[in-house]
DNA sequence: TAGATTGTTAATCGATTAACAATC
DNA sequence: TAGATTGTTAATCGATTAACAATC
């Protein structure tokens, strides 16, 4: 079966994979003319080079020479590729709290070219601040200015939503109703697109079902 | 093949919905001796009712009527049960910055019984403070005492780091070598416990993952 | 050459979905 | 009764792991 290049769907278990390769990549700052092996992918990523392996040929890139790896430069091309890094993305943060303004400086953003260009809330003592993102100066608006900024700013296709639960659903719906096409839910309360709307990505994210998971390990092992 | 009541591992998958179970059922608020059936969680939790009931029969949890579904106190303490959340935790936060702060008030954790003891961290404007985590006076420590408290504290297995990425490791390692079991790594950065290491938990949760996925599906569809 | 590492296929494993008899 | 909903099995689907010929 021949690999049809870029019209791959990846699943969100590839996309963090590929992340990690890319990051990992990055990290290890090798000349650009070495090699990299799929073993050694594994030791800093922890995915093994059978899965590393299985990953490239999914994905079409299929660049390495046996008993060398992959030549580093190349590889950071195909993954940069394959994860649009180069298109990057403005996104806006709404809910300018701790978990907003967390989100906003996450490191790894900036090497995925992922920025963001405003935040907005409703506490005056939030509203028209600018914070600092990275060397931009970035605004928080009043939530009220939403549709406006929305609307004068056609690029920004997605937002991340760390509101509280009492408004993120009813915020939720605003997003959608301006156009936005890509919600992630980062408050503590499952959300859902209202019926009937199509071509928007909302997805939930639970950041607290990690911390389940170790908890329960513990008390079952 | 009879189901042996409590001794099932369940994975992260499972574990997140059963989450979202009893988070949609103390939502919901019902009458307790009033009935919830599959659909109805199907529909506020969005997992499948085939998924729900496949989940209650995997856990063990079969007692459910038919026409009417689950009794809803029974549902509730097989859930809490599975959950422990009488067990509950008592976890420590590294890292006291934004993300740290944001996490120790996380709403869910309450409802699971997880609560945050105390924060660490270097910076001298948070060391010595105390922050308020729904009601409880919590104190950030100097990550200098952290030896300290967990020796003095042996019930706290469970840590949450928030460091920046340039210690994350090193502070990993110190945590495990102090007998912490537990320890989900929010920093952008993948970490892997020492070699040798067993019966410690790490989790690595990659806060960005859910944004990637969204601006691939953006650009991909 | 011998050893290492690839690309690719096949086997395995696990998770989800579908189906349906039982029955309230 | 007829309809709804369960518990459970079976079928499907997808993801990971293993295997190995090719070859540098």
């Amino acid at each position: 079966m021949k690999n049809d290049k870029q019209e791959k769907k990846m699943s969100l278990r590839v996309i963090t994979r590929v992340s990690f390769y890319y990051e990992a990549l990055l990290k290890l700052d090798l000349p650009q003319d070495s090699f990299i092996s799929s073993k050694k992918l594994e030791e800093i990523t922890g995915v093994s080079c059978n899965q590393v392996r299985q990953d490239f040929f999914y994905l079409g890139i299929s660049i390495g020479k046996q008993k060398k790896g992959y030549h580093v430069e190349k590889l950071f091309r195909a993954l940069r590729r394959v994860l649009s890094v180069d298109r990057g993305a403005e996104v806006i943060v709404v809910g300018a709290g701790r978990l907003g303004r967390a989100l906003s400086e996450y490191k790894l953003f900036k090497i995925r070219n992922i920025h963001v260009t405003a935040l907005f809330d409703v506490k005056p003592d939030l509203v028209g601040t600018i914070v600092d993102i990275k060397g931009r100066k970035t605004p928080i608006y009043h939530i009220e200015r939403l549709e406006e900024y929305v609307k004068e700013n056609t690029h920004v296709k997605i937002a991340l939503l760390t509101v509280p639960e009492s408004v993120a659903q009813e915020i939720l719906d605003k997003l959608v109703e301006l156009g936005i096409k890509g919600i992630v839910n980062y408050s503590p309360r499952i959300l859902k697109l209202a019926k009937g709307i199509k071509g928007v990505q909302l997805v939930n994210d639970c950041i607290g079902a990690s911390l389940y998971k170790v908890v329960y390990q513990i008390y079952h092992k």
